[in-house]
This record gives structure tokens, C-alpha cells and sequence, in this order.
DNA sequence: TGCCTACATATAGGGAGTCTACATATAGAC
DNA sequence: GTCTATATGTAGACTCCCTATATGTAGGCA
């Protein structure tokens, strides 16, 4: 998966794993993995970034815990990132099919 | 649209109006405009500089003509402009069928 | 005891490409 | 004479994803 293509897609993807079950960073790597069948591996210096910056403009709220010995950080949706969410969904349908339009190949209507 | 979201797909989407009839920048700005239906508009300082390095790079070739007293510099695709589009078509179609499972919100299967 | 892997978080600096803003120029309408 | 559409182009800013690196715990294995 070319990285570019995630640009402006992260958050979406972030928000979109931790909707039902709060989860911390290492977590959320692999949800995305999993949930992607293997497609994204999103590296820490990627989401560790992206979350603090979520956490910053109100979307996540985060606390520490420690399970077995490790210090987690677990994010949770706040109202404000659920909302986002939503506007992200709504914006990642209308994105795609603006570009698989375009992308299309063959006869155009009227062209 | 976020501009963000385009990174990454601009070749995709340049190569791609291009692919049928050859077309100078200004006219690929229209026709993604009117393929979009009026979703993508996408400013000159991005297609300029993109189309130059999509020449640069060996997957478009140019050409200068005057019509009508304007200079125009019309893009057409190589064989290996042809390749990539190919190549950028089924990634766009992997990655949105990706991003789509992962952003779709509900039950997992086995989660 | 030491090494390796998995788990877990974090930051600095790099880099690629899109965007804003500006510069330039012709044609045609009003 | 001014405005809009047509047409191309560059400089510099900006975003943010990536690579590389640092730190530390836990557990398996030799």
C-alpha cells in the first residue's frame, strides 16, 4: 500500500478502529491490521503522532494503565471525535466514488 | 473535498482523463471538474507541477500549439503512462476497498 | 547469564507532494 | 478600458506520514 494514499485517511481509520472498544496505540496497529486483512501496516511513528494530535484538537481522551508489568495508553472517543467520525465516514464515501468516477475507464456520458 | 485526500490518487486522476484524447493543463482541470460532476477542483499549481514530473518521470510526453492566439502544451500518455494507469487503477481499487471494510462500522467477523 | 522477540510508547528529522499566492500573457465581450 | 475566460508557470508554505532511533518491561530459550 503506496503510503501517500492513507494521507487524510488516517484519522478516519484511527477513530474508526477505537468506535466501540477504547484500545491503546500498539492495540489499534493491530486492529488495523486485522481488520484490514493484512493491507495496513501503519508504522508507530504514525499513529502514536496521529493520536496525540487527535487527543489535541478534542476528538480523544486518553489515559495510562498498566497491564502486565507494560504502561498503556488508551484512547477513547470523545463526543466531538464520534461526530468526526461520522463527517469522515460520510466524506470517505463521497471521496471514493468521486475518484472511481474519474478512474473509470470507457465512454463518458455526453463527453 | 479535503486536499489531503488527494495525495497519492493526483496520477491516478491525471492519467486517467488523459488516457482517450491528449489534453493540455487547463482542459484536464475541466474534465476532472465536469468527470467529478463538479467535485474535484483542482488549482493550477498542482496539475502544472504534476504533469511535469509525470513527464519527467517518462509516463506522459508534451507538445506546444497555438490555437487561437493561446499557447497550449498538450499531454499525452506513453506506453508506460498506460502501464501505470493500469497499475494505479487496481491499487485505487485495493486501497478503496481497504480503507471501505475498515471504515464500515459494525459487527467483526470473529472480532 | 545473555540474547532474542513481543509488547509498548515516543520523538527528531526527512521527504514528497499538494496548496496558496502570485506573475505573465492573449482573446473577446461589454 | 476593464473584466472575464483562457492558458502556463514558479516560489514558498504546509501538512503529515515515514524512517530511524531511543527507551523499557516480560518471557522464552540456550
Amino acid at each position: 500500500m503506496n503510503p501517500d494514499a492513507l494521507r487524510g485517511h488516517m484519522d478516519a481509520l484511527l477513530l474508526s478502529v477505537i468506535e466501540d472498544e477504547p484500545l491503546h496505540g500498539y492495540a489499534i496497529i493491530e486492529a488495523l491490521q486485522e481488520r484490514s486483512g493484512g493491507a495496513l501496516s501503519v508504522p508507530t511513528g504514525t499513529v502514536y503522532p496521529a493520536l496525540r494530535r487527535l487527543e489535541r484538537i478534542g476528538h480523544l481522551t486518553s489515559e495510562w494503565a498498566t497491564v502486565g508489568g507494560r504502561r498503556r495508553r488508551t484512547y477513547r472517543l470523545t463526543g466531538s471525535g464520534r461526530k468526526h467520525l461520522e463527517e469522515e465516514r460520510s466524506a470517505w464515501h463521497e471521496f471514493a466514488s468521486t475518484i472511481g468516477n474519474v478512474l473509470r475507464p470507457g465512454v463518458r456520458p455526453a463527453g
